[in-house]
DNA sequence: TTTATTTAAGACAAATGAGTCTTTTAATAT
DNA sequence: ATATTAAAAGACTCATTTGTCTTAAATAAA
């Protein structure tokens, strides 16, 4: 389904918003030794995080990575959508060129009502909503 | 979702259902332009397919793949095992190493219903099913 | 201001997946 | 029997993804 940088930076913004704060800071080792994911991959994945604005992260001593108010109130989507891009939603299941109701390919309806109900869901939690549903329920990353 | 071979794989079966019966076979490169699909690629696939008894071959002169009764009761299910495994059914959506309802991963709710209906569906639609269908239906594979 | 610390950036390597090509084997029509 | 046809097998190349490593830039504490 979604690759792996995509599955990484899930677990880490996730990892992130039940962890850190604007006074708590966390390092890439810590969250790489915590999820148990290849550090330097990580640390790849997360300054792409940064860039777009989906997690904040200051340089130095004491520094590292955490999530602002803002950071929390993006919808699961955007995450997913800056690695892997919104073709895991719209692409045929079967690589069809084209996926239209239409011209619809075999797996149609099984397929579709899957996919789309995954992608309301995601488009409509926000990651604080999801940390908040791990932490209640003391979900793993 | 499944990789290419696999997606090549339930076209071609699809396509053989629709296309082919044991006294009317069908060759790799018919089935590869019609599907619009590299042919070597999918002749390493039909091959794959024939060894699990999914597809049946014969060669020489007007011989070609087709779908013999017995292959077009199986479940769509038995192709996507074939070439993807289990795994794509039973795997952490996010890559945790296990997946269970005693440890659920952060997607759980959104990506477990998900999963489990397409897989329910492919367990209980048969080739010959689906088949008819596309014939029905007059979708394009 | 210096030094320690931590992210940022990007080159590089390894692993996997996708696709191509050539040769061998089997079936059948003549 | 022989020639022809088409699948079977496997070596090989190419592309993408995943993962590693090194260096640079920024920040803050000493
Ligand atoms: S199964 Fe139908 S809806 Fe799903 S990707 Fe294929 S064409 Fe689109
Ligand atoms: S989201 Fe939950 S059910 Fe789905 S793969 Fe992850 S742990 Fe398993």
């Amino acid at each position: 389904m979604f690759s792996k940088a995509c599955k990484y930076a899930i677990r880490a913004v996730l990892y992130l918003a039940v962890h850190s704060s604007p006074e708590n800071k966390v390092g890439v080792k810590a969250i790489a030794e915590d999820l148990q994911v290849p550090k330097h991959f990580l640390a790849k994945i997360l300054q792409q995080l940064s860039r777009d604005q989906l997690i904040s992260s200051v340089k130095g001593p004491n520094g590292g990575f955490y999530m602002a108010d803002e950071n929390l109130n993006v919808p699961m989507e955007k995450i997913i959508k800056s690695f892997d891009g919104m073709e895991v939603f719209t692409s045929c299941i079967l690589g069809l060129p084209v996926c239209s109701a239409e011209n619809p390919c075999p797996l149609h309806v099984q397929a579709f009502a899957y996919r789309e109900g995954l992608y309301y869901q995601l488009q409509h939690q926000s990651i604080r909503e999801m940390a908040d549903r791990v932490k209640l329920q003391e979900l793993k990353l």
